[in-house]
Parts: C-alpha cells; sequence; structure tokens
DNA sequence: AATGAATGAGCATTCATTCAT
DNA sequence: CATGAATGAATGCTCATTCAT
C-alpha cells in the first residue's frame, strides 16, 4: 500500500550537501514566487521544480509556511546587505543610502507581495522555533546595522538606529501595499477617479525615507548639542 | 461568544449600507474577527452570527473577501472619521492629529490584522467592481482629508496631503507588522533576543508620524517661501 | 478557484427525505465493506456509491469513522432485532434463541470483521455524541432484551439478562476474531500445523453460549430455589 | 517520556529473542503502546525509543505491523506461561485459575487494545509467513495447554481443552471491548443511560469463565460417565 | 550490520459558492 | 427575498518502506 523510493535522487548525507539542496528548495520557490506572487502554488510544484520528492521538503522545512518564510528572509537578508554594504560606503549619507536600497529594491519587486504577507505567515503554521529562529536572525541584522547608523548619525538615542531602520522598512512595505495596484485594477488604474492612487510610489517612498532619515539626523545633532545621549526611539 | 456590537455607524456613508441586513453582516464578521483577528472563520459563522442563512451573505456581498473588505472599508472610514475631526479641531497640529488618531487604533487594534491583509485580499476573489468601489471610495476620502491638511501646511504640493497621508497610514500598518509579536511568539517574546522587537509601538508610530508630518509641514514651509506652489509628493 | 455545484442532485428538504439519503450512504457504505471487510475505501467511493457528492457524505455523519459506526449499528440493531424475535417465539429456550442467532449471523458473515473494529473505530475521529448516542441506543436495547431473558430465567438477577447477553456478544466476536483465518492464511489453513485453528467456528460457538446460557439458567434456578433475588452478573 | 522497561523476557521462547535489538525494538514499541494504546506512533519513535536508526527496524521485522504483531505475541505468550503455572500448580481448579488469569491481565491491561485488533493485523501488511509463525506457535502453546486442561478434566474431548481455551480468550477479549469505555466517553460514563455499560468487568468476565469451565468439566464428567471419549467441542 | 535520506502514494476534510425550493 | 442542501475542487502532510552509503 505504501509504495517505495523509485528513484532516489543522490543523497545529501555531508552538512553542507544539505544546505545545498535546503538552498534549491528555496531557489524553486523563490522561482514559482516570481510567477505566481500571491504563492498560491502546491508545495509538489515546489518540489519538482527542486527536482525532489515532496516528502523531501518536508525533511528540509516544518510546513510550507516554513518555506515561504525561508524565501522571504533569504529575501530580507539580501537588503540587509545591501544597506550594509551602502552604509559602508564612503561618504555615505541618507540621500545615497536611500538611492541604493531603492535601486535594488527596484530590481527584486517579487520581494514586496511575500514580505506583505510575513506577519500573516507568522500567524499560521510556522513552529515557534522557526518564528523565533527567523525573528532572531532579524533581530541580529537590525541590531547590527542600527549601530552602523548610530555611529553615522552620532547623538541618536541607543536603539535609535534600530528604530530607524523598523520605520523605514515599514514605511517601504505599507507603502507598497497601498500603492502597488492589485491584478485586478491593473486595466482601471487609467480612470480619473484613481488618479490619486496612480502615485509614483519609488519617488514618493524615497522622499518619505528621506525625511524619516534627516529627522533622525536633526534629533541627533540636537541631542548632541544638549549633552544628552540616550533615550530611545527615532 | 459574539455579541454582534451593533455600532451605530458614525457616518453613514455609503448608500448600500442603509440595508439592514448588510449591516448585520458586517456586523457579525466584526465580532467574529475580534475573536479570531485571522478570520479563518467560515461563511457559515458569519451568517450564523447575523442570524441570517448562509446563502443570504452572498446577497449582500460577492464573496467571502468582499466581506471582509468591507469590514476593512468601514473601519478605515471609521479612521478617516477621526482624522478629519482632529484635523477640524481648532489648533489642530500634527502632534494633535497623531495623538488622536493613535488613541483611536489604541482601542481598535483590531484593525491591524485586516489592515495587513486588505492587500492581498484584492489579489483574491475580489471582484474588479468591487475593489474599484473600495479604492475610489478611498481615494476621496483620502483626497478631501488630504486638501484639509494642505490647507493646514499651506504650501505643501498639490497632492501632498493625501501623500501625507498614505504614508502615514503606510507606516502605521507597517510598523505594526512588524512590531506586533505572532501568537507563537508572544510567549518568548520575553526572551533577551527578542529585546530588539519589544518595542514600544505607539511610542515610536506617534514619533516616526512627527517626523513624517514635520518634514512636510517644513517643505510646505519652504515651498511658500521660494513662491512655488506646485510638484507633488509628500 | 471554488468551483460551484454543477449537477445538484435532488435535494432532500424533507426529514424523511434526509433519513433517506443517509440511508443510501449507509446502504453504499455497508455494499462496499461487502467487497472489502476491512473497509479501507475512500470516503469518495461511498459518495460515489450512494450517487452523491463527497462533500454530502459529511452533510450526514461527521467523519468517515462514524459512517462505520453507523453502519456497525445498524447490523448490531439488526441482530437484537432477531434475538428478540428468537426470544419472544413461544418455546424459546437457549438452544433455540443460539440457532436461530447462529443462522442469522452465518447469513451476514460481514458483519464480523466490522464488529471487531468497533471498539478501535470509538478510539478515532467519533465525536463523543455520536459514540454516546451509540452507545445509549445499544444500552435500551440491550436492557430491554436483558429483561425478556430474565423473565425466562425466573431468579435470574437483575442486570443478569444485559450480562448474559454482552457475554454471548463477546464469545461471538472474540470467538471469530480467533478462528477466522485471515486472508493471507487462507491458502495455508490446511497444513497440518494450523489443525488446532481449523475449528468449526460455529459448532464450537452454538456449545459456548449454550454453555454459557445454560449456567445462567442454573443460576437462575438455584437463586430461585434460595429465594434470594440480588446480586448482578450472570 | 518512553522509559524503555527492558522486562527481562520470563523465558526465551523464540530463538529469535535471542537478538538484543529485535528484543529492544519490542520493548521500546511495547513501552509506547503504554503510552498510546491505539499504537499511532510512526516506526520511527520506535527506533528512536530502541536506540536504533528506523531502517534497523526492518532489518529485525518485515513491516511495522509485524512488530505490533510480535509485541502481541510476546504478551500472549507471558499470558499462556500464566495460564501453564497456575495450571500446574497443585489443586488447580477453573476457580483458581481464573482468578490467576485475571490477576496477572489487570496488571497488564495494555494487554487488550492490541489484542482486539490482532485480527485486523493480520489482514494489513503481515506476510504470510509471519503470520504463519505466529499462528503457529500460538497453536502450540494452544495444543499443549489443551492437554494439560484435559488431563484436569478427563474425559473431555480431545481438542477440548484448546477449543476451551479459545473460548476463555474470545470472551476475554470480547468482553473487554465492549466493557472498555474508548477515551471520549470516558467522562460521560457516569450519566444514567451508560449504567448498563459500567460494568464490574472482572468480576462479570470471572464468572462467564467460570461457568465456561465448570461447564466443560461437567460435560466432561458427563463423557466420562458415559465411557465416551471422543467428539470434540468445549 | 546499521544508518537515515529520499520517496510518493494516499485521503479525509473543509468550505466557498450555487441554486432549487 | 431567503434558505440551506448539495457540490467537489483543492492540497498539505504523514509515514511506511527502501536502499545508497
Amino acid at each position: 500500500m505504501n509504495s517505495p523510493p523509485i528513484q532516489p535522487r543522490i543523497r545529501a548525507v555531508h552538512p553542507e550537501d544539505k544546505s545545498e539542496r535546503r538552498a534549491a528548495i528555496l531557489a524553486a520557490a523563490q522561482s514559482l514566487l516570481a510567477d505566481d506572487p500571491q504563492g498560491s502554488f502546491p508545495v509538489e510544484s515546489v518540489a519538482q521544480a527542486a527536482g525532489v520528492a515532496k516528502g523531501t521538503v518536508y525533511l528540509y522545512f516544518g510546513s510550507r509556511e516554513e518555506v515561504m518564510l525561508a524565501v522571504h528572509e533569504k529575501q530580507v537578508h539580501e537588503l540587509f546587505d545591501v544597506i550594509g554594504d551602502a552604509l559602508a560606503a564612503s561618504g555615505a549619507d541618507a540621500v545615497s543610502v536611500v538611492r541604493i536600497v531603492l535601486r535594488h529594491i527596484s530590481r527584486h519587486r517579487n520581494f514586496y507581495p511575500l514580505a506583505g504577507r510575513c506577519r500573516s505567515m507568522l500567524d499560521t503554521k510556522v513552529s515557534t522555533d522557526c518564528a523565533l529562529a527567523f525573528k532572531t536572525r532579524l533581530g541580529e541584522r537590525l541590531a547590527d546595522l542600527g549601530l552602523v547608523i548610530e555611529r553615522m548619525y552620532p547623538g541618536l538615542a541607543a536603539g535609535g538606529g534600530a528604530a530607524l531602520l523598523m520605520n523605514s522598512y515599514a514605511l517601504m512595505i505599507g507603502l507598497w501595499q497601498q500603492a502597488d495596484p492589485p491584478d485586478c485594477l491593473r486595466e482601471v488604474m487609467k480612470r480619473p477617479e484613481m488618479k490619486i492612487f496612480r502615485i509614483d510610489f519609488e519617488r514618493q517612498l524615497a522622499a518619505a525615507l528621506i525625511d524619516l532619515w534627516d529627522a533622525a539626523g536633526r534629533r541627533g545633532a540636537a541631542a548632541r548639542r544638549s549633552g544628552s545621549t540616550k533615550r530611545s526611539n527615532a
């Protein structure tokens, strides 16, 4: 009644082979996501695209949602890498960082839909362990980058850098959710009543981000002047 | 368990709201949502809570998602009402508006989960007509309130008020998505590695919103000084 | 994405129509059980055999197991009917009752496999309500028939009739489990080492049942003689 | 959670038991069964509890069901050991044997669920060889003990001892199936309509067993008197 | 012998939606 | 208008089993 494995794939015995297989599954999911941003494809499709059996997916991930979360995490860390590089560049300032980040994101627009669903993903079929690990790793990056920002804006309160990052990220995701027309509205976006939503997403986002970063810089400056260095929040 | 809180509508914004049945269904869904923010309850539950038959729900709404969207819309318009009132108050400024809005939202925290899912709802089982109507009504409010803001910050570019509102809304939703711990993490939020996410959501949001509004005000002021009045973006 | 009902069957609106439909599902399951005593067929097969859609089965039963339990219950009550008739016949005694019961069972041999699985069915996917109702109805029959038996064996302790029935039923099911060769042993049953299991099931069962009933009768007689009438157990 | 209780085997009945590994696997399964009488645990759990790899289980057993069957067999043979000892005791009679057997079983209540499923296990994923061996060994014990009983009840027909054993066993298992409330009914057993099922299982079983054994004794006596020694049946 | 990675069949169940009554 | 019976698509996941290492 239970059928045996017919053509088992080459076995991933060593840890590095396992990481490779895991990565293959992630890549497969990511590739499917490109065609279907809503991610409404069965696990079997992911498996097929990765060249493994359905069950194998569950050897590397606890659930379908955990696969998707892992794809999201990968993309977020890539974004953080970009931010880190931008901040590390000589002469980096709010404007240059924002420009570089936006350029990256504009080339990875399939980042948004998944990111927008991240919160609800955590509410569904993601084990506490998995969610915790995800958040922990995220927190580490946030802390690291936050420190870099605090060094850039001396006087910014402790934690102010991370807060600025969170706010920026929030603005980015939130604004995309407002601005990106859903498929069913693509056609009617040209109507006059939709004018208000025909915004230049990247322009508006860039402006708002710069407002946020400038305000942080100004606050840092003010703090420096008055000698204080504590109290958090951007 | 679900006592349909027949919240008297602050304003009868839409003509179709006149139907008591429709309102009852919305109220039922809203009440259910209070217990289950993820909204993973069957249409039948909504119908039961509303005291109607399952089929009746489809007499008033095109699909399950349209019901949820309507609940969301109702809540958004309530929020807009509050913003409108705050702006209309004498001596209104960024700080007072933000304070009032945050107070409202903190009393309607079940606004967030639904709002966070709004974008993906539009991608699923919402007819173009319905989505268009939703967006159109939203756009109208946005335009109206945007004008009020532009009057408050004279010199703010045309459309700058609406953009400021969108940005604010985006920040609010996006930051909530980062800050609100999912159920599976409620318990572990006290761990040290989660410290960075134990933010004071409302404080941080308020600060960031004020940064945004202040920047808009400053930009408006600058624009006024230089005589220009065009170019959009906040 | 969710497809509508294409060719809905005639609707069972009246209670009697519903009973009919329920009965049809039961009959379908029973018929499948005849071919596959282990009952390892999907719910869909039952539905098809009953001429309804899979979902309809779940309109009438809480789970697959509840369908099977209902089939079993039907068969048990049929057996109880036979026992009742046998007991009601003039000149009924242990021998005649046992003979009649065995004749019935030998004509309904697919009663055994299901009956043998009844206990484990109750452990799996049967709601408390359903199990309780099943047991309650069973208990009623047991009590009724028990009284008839007690009238037949005056002096039998209160409850002694029901106990005798339970014991008889237990012996019947238990002995079948020992005696009925599983499919995989059908062929090898003729080997000498299997001799001991090549019993004449019905003969041995009949003899043991009569022992049980005679002993009960004797005990009843003894009790009568000594005047006592209480204490239970057969 | 599952501390493999390495119960020292009372007797090394089968040669293959010499394998420590095999014994460890059986002990692990038995231990798991104590916590989950339904035996709905994966093979991997058994392997882990036994301290071996999943594949190793299949080196010693042909299938999952064969492991369970082996556990059952072990328990049955332990029961037979007890019966043998009870019969061998000086002054052994039906009452003393029944008492000793019941005491053993009451201390090993997890014997019942598995025993009750034995028949259906044989229908699923047990090789003919395995089933045959199981039955053969069972038959041997049955024959041996049957002879002892026939010696105890001289005049009992040939095979009458084994038949009496089978009947007794059947009654035991069958009555347990009726009497043991499934988990989902544990709570509601106190209700009045459940009264008829609130039987004193061991008392009722003991009484019925004694009826069976007494009847066998009496029949043996009668047979002796009339000189006959043939005809089987208890 | 032992391991454990890989396989993939297998299915109950839910529930949004329709439409006969 | 309202009802609620009927539909059936849609799929995540488990886990027994195999066999390359």
